[in-house]
RNA sequence: GGGCCCGUAGCUCAAUCGGAUAGAGCAUCAGCCUUCUAAGCUGAGGGUUACGUGUUCGAUUCACGUCGGGCCUACCA
């Protein structure tokens, strides 16, 4: 409907100026729905941005625009200026009668789309290796992607959520060493237990899974490969598990160890040579990040012979690129923003489209408690886990509270407000709607209530009903949207409302009455209510539930 | 020093990539259940959108500056 009106608005726009360039204008050219209802259905800021050019004032221009709009009568009920020019208009009941119809026969497709166009993504979220479970800060990253993951979904593109992750490198050799610090004061040997090294209970735990498995056999045991292994294997397990209680599974887990076993890390060395894009300086190996716009150049190899993170995160794109994908989203925390221009800048070298590649950062989580700002390290283990959030609050808290901020804002989360006040959690209201609907219609049910196969949409002709209707209508609309900005936390804003609109219409109107007729539309309505709510729940990954 | 993000009601956050009267939740106060779920609804109070300048029909939004907070700024990942 939209589009439809953007061509006949610009149909008209084209009779006063012939050379009207929709798509010079179209960044300020805005068909949206106003703010306040009393504005309409759909404004347009046309007469405005385009006055100046057939020098009229705008409330004028507009005029003359409205009477060159062919708009069909049976969808438009009126256009009006308002303000200083604004051209706002109002759709027939005929209108939102047809769009429930949609809705309730398109039921759990409502809302997909295919903008996409089976498009191959890929996207990158959650990375956390394997030296810990995953923490509070994690679980928004972890949230966020699977959510704009399911909105690509939902809008046609072919996705695929995959987790990098580095079993190598320093911080798993210490890892491996505090589990067998750990096994050994569990043998009975007198240990002392250095700082730095990983505190958490978990290391104590694994060192007496090997205590139970093999007594004090690995005492002498110089491999200590098996204590790292070990580690790996049950801190991976654990996260996955984590993951899976808020319904998070990825196609692929990526270890960065294969970038080196399959030679990937020493072709990427090899063509920045060919290019010059690559030097020698002081034992160690130079990217000339500094000619490709970056500040300084950066070292990909050091002294020492391993090569520094750019350089497998540089391989690890390519193979991306390799691997076909054609959007590739990598979801960071904000401790990484550093790390991906050097990044853009290798694969721009490398002679990839760098604009396939969409860095999304998602601010830190501050963890609140008792007033107090907890500083969180996996080291020093005085983080919350993400296990024992979910055990406080349930996972459809804990998704839906990670959505419904933006991910540029620093989110604070107290502990005790979490805790103590999960019942007026937010996401309980929206819970609500829907099994309050559920209940009704179990009621209607239980009385008998037949339902009309062609429900008479023409009895909902009260103000709560429409505005009920012209809700849920724009639920594809925001599907939509919030994929193009990656933006999930509007369509929990957006559901929101939608629950607002529902226990709205539901305090003014009963729903099963005597009156037959009218209770099969608003039957109608309570379903299509639960179907566009439903939706949305399983793109942000809560239940809906049928009780409460 | 430089880069990124943020600053909006007592608190936590919105405001559909420049729109019309800046909105929700929590907290406070006052109402609504013998009828389909009161985890709900109705109403009240609460704001110089950190501050200043600029851009224009119009600024919470954009630009520049100041102040304040977070993160980054490794031959750590």
């Amino acid at each position: 409907m939209k589009e439809n009106l953007k061509n006949k608005i610009l149909d008209a726009v084209k009779f006063f100026i012939p050379d009207f360039n929709g798509d010079a204008v179209s960044s300020r050219l805005v068909i949206e729905k106003p703010r306040l209802a009393e504005h309409g259905d759909l404004t347009t800021n046309i007469a405005m941005i385009s006055a100046k050019q057939v020098r009229k004032n705008p409330r004028q221009f507009a005029q003359e625009l409205i009477e060159k709009f062919e708009l069909d009568p049976n969808y438009f009920a009126k256009v009006e200026i308002a303000g200083p020019g604004f051209i706002n208009f109002w759709f027939t009941n005929n209108y939102f009668y047809e769009r429930l119809g949609t809705i309730i026969k398109e039921n759990s497709n409502f809302g997909r789309l295919n903008v996409g166009d089976r498009k191959k993504t890929q996207i990158e979220f959650v990375s956390a290796n394997p030296t810990g479970p995953l923490t509070v800060g994690h679980g928004r990253g972890a949230v966020l992607g699977d959510t704009i993951a399911n909105l690509l979904e939902w809008n046609g593109y072919d996705v695929t959520r995959e987790y990098y992750f580095n079993n190598a490198g320093r911080q798993m050799r210490l890892l491996g060493d505090s589990v067998r610090l750990r096994y050994l004061e569990l043998t009975g040997e007198d240990v002392d237990f250095p700082v730095d090294f990983y505190q958490g209970e978990y290391i104590k735990d694994i060192a007496q899974h090997l205590v139970d498995e093999f007594g004090d056999s690995l005492k002498e045991n110089q491999d200590e490969n098996i204590f790292k292994q070990r580690a790996e294997d049950e801190i991976f397990d654990d996260i996955k598990k984590t993951l899976q209680r808020l319904k998070i599974e990825f196609e692929v887990f990526f270890n960065e160890k294969s970038l080196y076993d399959d030679g990937s890390i020493d072709s990427v060395v090899n063509e920045f040579r060919q290019k010059d894009l690559a030097y020698d300086k002081d034992g160690a190996v130079w990217f000339k990040a500094s000619q490709l716009g970056g500040e300084t150049d950066k070292v990909i190899i050091k002294s020492t012979g391993e090569p520094t993170y750019r350089l497998p995160d540089i391989a690890y794109h390519r193979n991306k690129f390799q691997r076909g994908f054609e959007l590739i989203i990598d979801l960071l925390g904000a401790d990484h923003v550093a790390t991906y221009p050097d990044v853009v800048a290798g694969l721009k070298a490398l002679g990839y489209d760098e604009r396939k590649v969409k860095v999304l950062i998602h601010q830190f989580v501050t963890i609140v408690q008792n007033g107090e700002i907890v500083k969180m390290s996996t080291r020093k283990a005085n983080f919350i886990t993400l296990d024992e959030l979910i055990d406080e609050v349930g996972a459809d808290v804990v998704r839906y509270f990670f959505i419904m901020r933006s991910m540029d804002s620093h989110l604070n989360f107290d502990l005790k407000l979490a805790k103590t006040q999960s019942d007026e959690n937010p996401v309980y209201y929206l819970q609500y709607a829907h099994a309050r609907i559920a209940s009704i219609i179990r009621y209607a049910e239980s009385e008998g209530v037949e339902l009309s196969q062609t429900p008479k949409f023409e009895l909902l002709t009260q103000p709560e009903e429409i505005n009920l209707i012209r809700q849920l209508e724009q639920f594809p609309d925001f599907v939509e949207s919030c994929a193009a900005n990656y933006d999930p936390h509007r369509l929990a804003e957006y559901l929101h409302e939608t629950a607002g609109f529902f226990h709205k219409f539901y305090h003014q109107h009963r729903v099963v009455t005597d009156d037959k007729q009218t209770t099969s539309a608003r039957i109608a309505l309570c379903l299509a209510t639960k179907i566009v709510l439903k939706n949305g729940f399983d793109i942000l990954g809560i239940t809906a539930p049928e009780k409460m």
